[in-house]
DNA sequence: CGGCAGTAGGCAGTAGGCAATAGGCAGTAG
DNA sequence: CTACTGCCTATTGCCTACTGCCTACTGCCG
């Protein structure tokens, strides 16, 4: 057992490692990563049970996920993992773009040096991840990339917004079955966003940025075609 | 404590009057208006007591309510409703401003008719609520009006990320202690925006929309100046 | 053969109790 | 007088048992 690793210092008031928390991060990351498909059921106890923890610490996850949209629970019925909404893709490309955008667009802060640092080993991370063909740490290299963009503009916390609807387009990313092509034009399109931000030509940062997000439109499209069992067939979902 | 104000739009499909909601709805809105103060602190069991329900439903509504941000648990320690943070509030001026703003400039859809028709009438609520000095139900009108406003451009689900963000802006707002003057002020405004929109002009709606959010920062100022205790001097919160 | 009603099973909603821990307080030693 | 140590209380984290409702199946009747 090697959890009694010297941790630096918990400067930041660190989330302690709650069951609760623990059962939440693991359902997020099988939902996103789709290794729980939409449309799947989950039932509580059951969970609860391979999970080995009780009932509680699994309702404290879903009240999260239900906040999320990731899965829908039907009183007596049973508990769902949601479909995939093609209206709710449309607005969260949206919210990213509008956020994300318009926050580079109109930087609060500058960027630092210690930002662009940061920002560049993330790039090198996401390279060695396509090199492995790792999908899901190329995914949470990618959501990093994006946090710390809008941290180093200053609107940290506008990040917390963006992730509520990212859910959703991470989705379609891992049912579409990521390949190495795809993922190197993710990583050429933030490499030219990083460009255009350390050179503080911050119109052309926010404009590819903005094109960089909605591509999962197209993305979308595709899958919708190639795999509609996943698709909340309800108009205005 | 009138608490089962139906939201305009019931973008989550017909959820069920459960005790949870029922206890979340109630304490949201009594952290929202200040009765409860920032600070001040709450008890799980305490609350369940006075509240003739169990334990169970109140911690599922602190799950949602910690997610918001509006209270902060501390372990073996206990629960305090959250310290107003400054940087908290430039955030959210700066989601909503993005949103609302990019939303109605660039609207997805056209208001038909029936949205239009809904503002007026939403317009005259207001009007309503100011004349027998009612801000708690003022306020109510208020954030229908930005969540129609959305909807009938065609980003109804924007609106979930704005209002995540949005209960330290009404907190600000009921710490000043609004008089008739400021609302009349914020219906003046919303009319605005309702007829710029009316009249189709996307660009102007949208300029005032972002002004009339930003205006917000203002009474922040204010507010902070007044009343020191209710601001969390942490840097960066 | 089809429709309806009764019944059984399963699951979320609720409740209350036990365990663990942080923080305050008092007592004691230096 | 100060500082440290050990206890006590308050409060959340987690667990288990119970309740009530919804669904779906089965058997009966038209």
């Amino acid at each position: 057992m090697v959890a009694f690793a010297a941790r630096p210092i918990p400067l930041a008031p660190e989330r302690r490692n709650t069951v609760a928390a623990r059962v939440y991060a693991e359902l997020r990351e099988a939902i996103v990563t789709t290794q729980l498909k939409p449309g799947q059921r989950v039932a509580e106890a059951e969970l609860a049970d391979s999970l080995g923890v009780s009932r509680t610490p699994v309702r404290e996850a879903f009240v999260r996920l239900v906040e999320e949209g990731l899965i829908e629970v039907s009183p007596q019925t049973g508990t769902r993992i949601s479909l995939v909404g093609l209206e709710r893709i449309r607005q969260a490309v949206f919210v990213r773009a509008s956020l994300e955008g318009g926050a580079v667009r109109r930087p609060a802060a500058e960027p630092g040096d210690a930002d662009l640092r940061a920002l560049r080993r993330n790039l090198a991370d996401q390279e060695v991840a396509i090199a492995e063909g790792d999908v899901t740490e190329m995914h949470r290299r990618d959501m990093d990339f994006h946090a710390m963009l809008l941290a180093s503009v200053g609107r940290p916390l506008a990040w917390n917004a963006c992730l509520l609807v990212s859910a959703d387009l991470a989705r379609v990313g891992f049912l579409l079955g990521f390949d190495v092509t795809h993922l190197a034009q993710v990583l050429a399109e933030h490499r030219a966003i990083f460009a255009a931000l350390e050179a503080r030509d911050f119109a052309a940062a926010a404009d590819q940025l903005e094109a960089h997000v909605a591509n999962i439109e197209g993305d979308r499209i595709v899958l919708s075609e190639r795999h509609p069992e996943y698709f909340d067939p309800r108009p205005g979902a």
